[in-house]
Formats: structure tokens, sequence, C-alpha cells
DNA sequence: TCATTGATCAACTGATTGGTTGATTAAGAG
DNA sequence: CTCTTAATCAACCAATCAGTTGATCAATGA
């Protein structure tokens, strides 16, 4: 009985692949993965965790879309999605560019001098007070 | 008496940003942010939430690194550290970009000819059967 | 068929998180 | 000093998550 969807339709995949990097086994095994599809066994090795954990994080990977499988005999191989990797760069990218467009028109507008400027309390932002 | 911290020294760094961007409500922030700074009740203000849970979602932006923070009388403007979000896109960007480069080498191999091949069983890893 | 290997399912525990309400600090404004 | 505004602290609750153990499934080989 809370929190309404009213966030958006697509913040399923960002919230999944977000969450699924945020762990250092995870991102240990995109790593592994880059380099060449593994098994459960073979991506559990570096770690001192069971084969379940293993295969649990391995499942949110596969969940947020960063990673597939096939079937080989009994093995199951991991596959990293680059594809998938380069969605979440473009979500970053976007507003990391437009933070820093904003940061570039400041710093014309001031000369191209940078002082000791520690306490910008909003420069080249025009603050409202609607209240 | 548990994970010894054998994973990495910076993996704190990337938990924290990565855990960050994982929940829509911060995303929005960021998005936000990437077009002004902003006190803590204007980034409240399209969220049905108390100003208790948003300010708790700056401090994760924070302590992820993500945001900074100044002081202006009571107001504490919140500001977007674009270098931060480079340095997300710069680690995913990494592993990328090698998994990229192993399936274009993967694609000269086969002569720039791609059947509908669903089965790659490793086909440019060498495979060890240890046992 | 039976044993083995790779991997998953199911149930459980401990820790963490997202959210709330209520009280409190900090800085001005009257 | 008192009041208002901005923001945080503290305690608490519900839900989720990371990890475990034990049992089970699926594919292969004897």
């Amino acid at each position: 009985m809370e929190h309404d969807a009213q966030v958006s339709d697509t913040a399923d995949t960002l919230d999944r692949a977000f969450m699924a990097l945020a762990d250092p086994v995870r991102r240990a095994m995109v790593a592994r993965l880059s380099r060449g599809d593994a098994t459960v066994n073979e991506l559990a090795e570096p770690f001192a965790i069971t084969k379940q954990a293993v295969s649990k994080h391995i499942q949110v990977l596969e969940h947020a879309g960063l990673v597939t499988r096939s079937r080989d005999a009994q093995r199951r191989p991991v596959h990293l999605d680059a594809a998938a990797l380069e969605r979440l760069t473009a979500w970053i990218d976007q507003y990391r560019l437009i933070a820093e467009s904003r940061f570039r028109q400041l710093d014309e507008l001031l000369g191209a001098r940078i002082p000791n400027q520690q306490k910008e309390n909003t420069p080249a932002h025009k603050k409202e007070e609607s209240k």
C-alpha cells in the first residue's frame, strides 16, 4: 500500500543494472566475463562463498540484463552483454555532460578565472524564492 | 567473522556509487542536479515522501561521492560532482571495451559471417577441463 | 539403471535498507 | 527572546538481501 509506480517504466531496468554492479563480487564477475564466457564454477573459484551464492549473483546479473546464458551439456556458460553496459554509460553520460556544460558556461562567465572558490553559493544559478 | 576484504581497496567507492544510482528517487535527483544545484526541499518536491527520507537519499549520494554540499544561510545546496560520474563510466567502459574487442576478434575469425549462433561454447576462449 | 558432475530450488537466518514519526539543531526575522 | 524555516538526528517498523545448509533437477558416462 505504498510507493505508487510513478517513477518510470524503464526504471526497473536501470534499478536492477546499477544494483547488480553495486556488489564487488558481481563486479568481479563482470570483469572476468569481459575476458570470456565462464561457468558458475569458474566464476565461483576466486571467492570464498558457496556455489549457491554465486548462482544467485549470476541470476541477479541475468535479471538485470547484463548477462545471458546458454547451454553446453551440463554447463551453463555465462555471457556478458556489452550492449547492456553501454546503456548504463549512456544514462550516466547524459547527465554528466549536462552538468559539465553548465560548469563550462560558468567558467566562461567568470572569464576563465578559477580562484580558490570553495563556497560557491549558486553563482550562475538564479535562485528562486517562490515561497 | 566473514568475507575477508580481498575484493579490492577501492571497492567501497564503487559499491556506494552504483548502489546510490540503483534507486529511482536518487537517479531523479541526479537528473535534477545536473540542471543546477538544489536544496533538500527543492529535491523533495517531486516525490511523495518526507523530507527526512529525502535527506537520507542525499546522504547516500554524498557518502558515495556523487554530490557535495555547501552552506547558504539555513540552506544546504546540493551540488552534483560530474567527475564522480565519469569515474563510473570509466569503470564500465573498461570492461565493455574488452568484451567488444573480443567479440570483434571472433567476428573476424568467422570471416564476418554471423550465422544464428546461439550456443557458442567459448569459441575464442580455450576451455580447460582440469578434472 | 546407477553414479557423477554442474547447477538450481527451497527454506531459513542475520544484516541492511527505505520509510515513517517525533524531537532537535542552526540560522535569520520579528 | 520568540517564531519560522531548513535540515538533521534518533528510534522504530516492514521489506528486502546476502549468505548458509540440505534436497533436487538435468545431462552425461559407466
